[in-house]
DNA sequence: GTCTATACTCAGATAGAC
DNA sequence: GTCTATCTGAGTATAGAC
């Protein structure tokens, strides 16, 4: 967890305060975390903190945009490593659910990370760069006939709603078989549901 | 809104105050809404409030308690009214997206009310009653044969997920058409996906 | 730029009158 | 049972030394 994502900021206070910041919002959640937990976790003075974000909430809003563009930015990699629509899919479900694996707390916070009881005003999550992605993958595999044409928002929710609901559940700690056990089954599906079918079976 | 439910207690004070409280709540969140604020809005003095909930967080619990019961009661009643695992699923479908349309900030609160944040101590939403339903309906429909072999989270996953991923783009502001114009889509879609094929065609 | 010390606000909770 | 008045402490934010 502590180094899962490295905080590109020129000053290394900042660093250090994100990083506290990161893992106490992630544990505690935004309203329990206070400025003097930050300043014991982090060994930053409050004056340093207020200098730099202005206040609790400007700092909450550089974390989450850091933590978006992270994510954003391992997205563009496992799509880059594929080169169709399935295996661009697959590729990205494997990589929310080892994500999901490795860092829970963190998934479950981004999952959360919305409503005024986090961070008043900051934009929702969901059209957000990480998750647009999501539906340009699918809007790209329609172009190129390899999704069947349907309106593109459906065939996102099939695809990947169903995906992170099985991760919501697998959080919630409701599955008996261990996440990673559903993948194929489910991508397979969900898939399968989504998929021009002509294209599909000339693949096989 | 204001009659969304009911709330019954013996006590009016009590559902002055409950009702507040998810009026609040849904409005400004659980941290962002003080005992003052309650004070002012049901008209009920502090001190009552505190006779009757012990604290801040046993008000909350309270609250949450009777909105789970509300809507298990209100799935119940919609499950009642069809015989077929399909008409259930459908019927289903459309209470939510019902619900999300008429009640947008309470299903904002309902979907998103987890985490330390909002209710800390307060069991997962998603391990109660109101969605533990739509396991026992997937699971129902198997042994009918009306769903075909799978995993049943798999299913549910498929067949609901996706329904409440659709429902969180809409309360994003995400989707361009209105809601209930994906419905008929996606459901048939979903439910295809996890039919059994041989009952299906039969149906038609 | 960074830290320490401190001010101020206000939320949560209680005591006790009625 | 209900309300008013009050306490206490936590938490945000700032001022100013270094």
């Amino acid at each position: 967890m502590q180094n899962f994502f490295q905080i590109d900021t020129g000053s290394p206070l900042k660093t250090k305060v994100l990083t506290s910041a990161l893992c106490l919002f992630v544990e505690k959640g935004y309203y329990n975390t206070s400025i003097p937990d930050l300043v014991q976790h982090s060994g930053v003075s409050t004056g340093t903190i207020y200098k730099h974000f202005g206040d609790k909430q400007g700092l909450a809003n550089s974390l989450m945009e850091l933590l978006v563009e992270e994510l954003y930015r391992q997205e563009l990699a496992v799509i880059a490593a594929q080169d169709t629509t399935q295996a661009r899919y697959r590729a990205l479900v494997m990589w929310i659910v080892e994500f999901s694996l490795d860092y829970p707390e963190v998934m479950s916070f981004i999952l959360y990370a919305r409503h005024k009881n986090y961070l008043p005003n900051f934009s929702h999550i969901c059209s957000s760069k990480p998750f647009m992605i999501l539906r340009d993958i699918i809007q790209q595999g329609m172009a190129s006939q390899e999704v069947r044409p349907m309106d593109v928002m459906i065939a996102v929710s099939l695809a990947f709603g169903s995906v992170l609901r099985m991760v919501q559940l697998h959080l919630d700690g409701v599955l008996e078989k261990p996440l990673m056990a559903y993948v194929d089954e489910l991508t397979e599906t969900a898939w399968c549901a989504i998929a021009n079918p002509h294209k599909t079976i000339v693949k096989q």
